[in-house]
DNA sequence: CTGTAAAACTTGTATATACAAGTATAAAAT
DNA sequence: ATTTTATACTTGTATATACAAGTTTTACAG
């Protein structure tokens, strides 16, 4: 009994996914599936929970839980997600150029409290045009070694994976700015006057920061898709 | 007893809003707060839950609730809210000029099964120059009737208190675009040869969608900021 | 003094119960 | 047939209990 809850989310969401529950209708109720999945009502909830806050479905009182249309918010996603998992649904379109990979001792103010960090600079390829420069900033104290091959597989793979870390949360500002001279020469900027810069703090479970990305796309392929709540007051 | 946790998450967001409880210290344990608040443990968690979903803590099991630096995501706001909203905080350097207000036959795909809609393009100034075009379609059968005087204020707020209705959720998509005539005619772009372009579909409790905007902003006027969890697989 | 083990904390999960509140359906009254 | 009323069903909230799992502190053995 420890990730009940989680599974029966995992489920529920692939079902409503792969249209098993139609857009429009409404879930069985929460009684009939405490039955079906050998829950509690208030287990069931958790799932459903998470189901409302990530644009599954919306609840509504009396009536039950709506199945809502992800379509649109399938792709791109929102959240905290990285260039690799992005790649794997643009399968072989995609490639990943390492031009800098180096450890340094942290210069700037983006890890403060950080005495070396690794800065890793990486142009993304899709469909052979050079769309998106990131340039990374990871703790060495999180991270402690780093290689090409990692950086130009998914970095999030191996911190997860092989370092046992995991990735919890992110602060992230979307703006537009002017293309710096780097941009102009990794990019294949194809006459726009602008660049898209995501720049983003990502921590660990624990709260500690462990790295800062500057995001930087050409505004043409850019793309963000959210969903949210209304906040009440 | 009807909206306890509500009322607890209110005040604890507050309160570390106002600085009361210091980033990277940690909340007083559950228990702690179940007493202060004369509430079962579940009660507190509940609260607890939504200050770790909107960015305020980060829970860590065996450890506490730690407090996070919310100063980054003060401002802007992400999640739906309204240039109304917006524009209190940055006072009377704001104004809203109506440039189109038409009931109107629905003639695109924007809202769909809708006979007559309304549709609004209002010209948003900061500062004296005109940043932001917004152009709204708005269900007729959501909102009977709109004058000039409540667009010239807020639509939401008038939705809200006096429709009686609750706004709930929104799927929002941001792209860059080359600016319209339209644009060029509205806005003092600047020199910009872009243009933000957020597309977002507004739906009441009952799912059912009332609103679809379009949002045009100056590029070096925007910013997005959000706080994101990253969704476990 | 040091290292280890136990205890005392913390949050995470699952369950059960009770009632409130909103919606839909069925029965009854008109 | 229509309206009203009662009933059943839905989700929302609050509480209590039990145990699991992770962290910190304390006690103890060496």
């Amino acid at each position: 009994m420890k990730r009940k809850f989680q599974d029966i989310y995992k489920q529920l969401s692939e079902s409503i996914e792969a249209g098993t529950f139609q857009t429009g209708t409404t879930l069985p109720s929460e009684n009939e599936l405490a039955e079906n999945y050998n829950a509690s009502r208030e287990t069931i909830r958790k799932a459903l929970n998470m189901l409302s806050e990530h644009g599954y479905i919306q609840k509504v009182q009396g009536k039950g839980s709506i199945v809502l249309d992800m379509s649109r918010i399938n792709f791109p996603f929102s959240g905290v997600i990285s260039f690799q998992e992005l790649s794997q649904k643009l399968g072989t379109r995609t490639k990943t150029e390492v031009v800098y990979l180096k450890k340094e001792h942290a210069t700037d103010h983006q890890l403060k409290g950080e005495e070396r960090v690794w800065r890793v600079h990486r142009v993304r390829h899709i469909d052979g045009e050079r769309i998106i420069l990131d340039k990374d900033v990871f703790s060495v104290q999180a991270v402690p070694h780093l290689t090409n091959e990692i950086c130009e597989n998914s970095i999030y793979d191996f911190i997860e994976n092989n370092l046992g870390l995991t990735i919890s949360f992110a602060h992230k500002e979307i703006v537009i700015e002017e293309p710096s001279e780097e941009d102009q020469h990794l990019l294949d900027l194809n006459g726009s006057h602008n660049i898209v810069v995501i720049r983003s703090f990502t921590y660990l479970e624990d709260a500690t920061l462990f790295q800062y990305t500057e995001s930087r796309h050409r505004p043409d392929k850019f793309r963000f898709v959210d969903f949210a709540r209304r906040v009440q007051t």
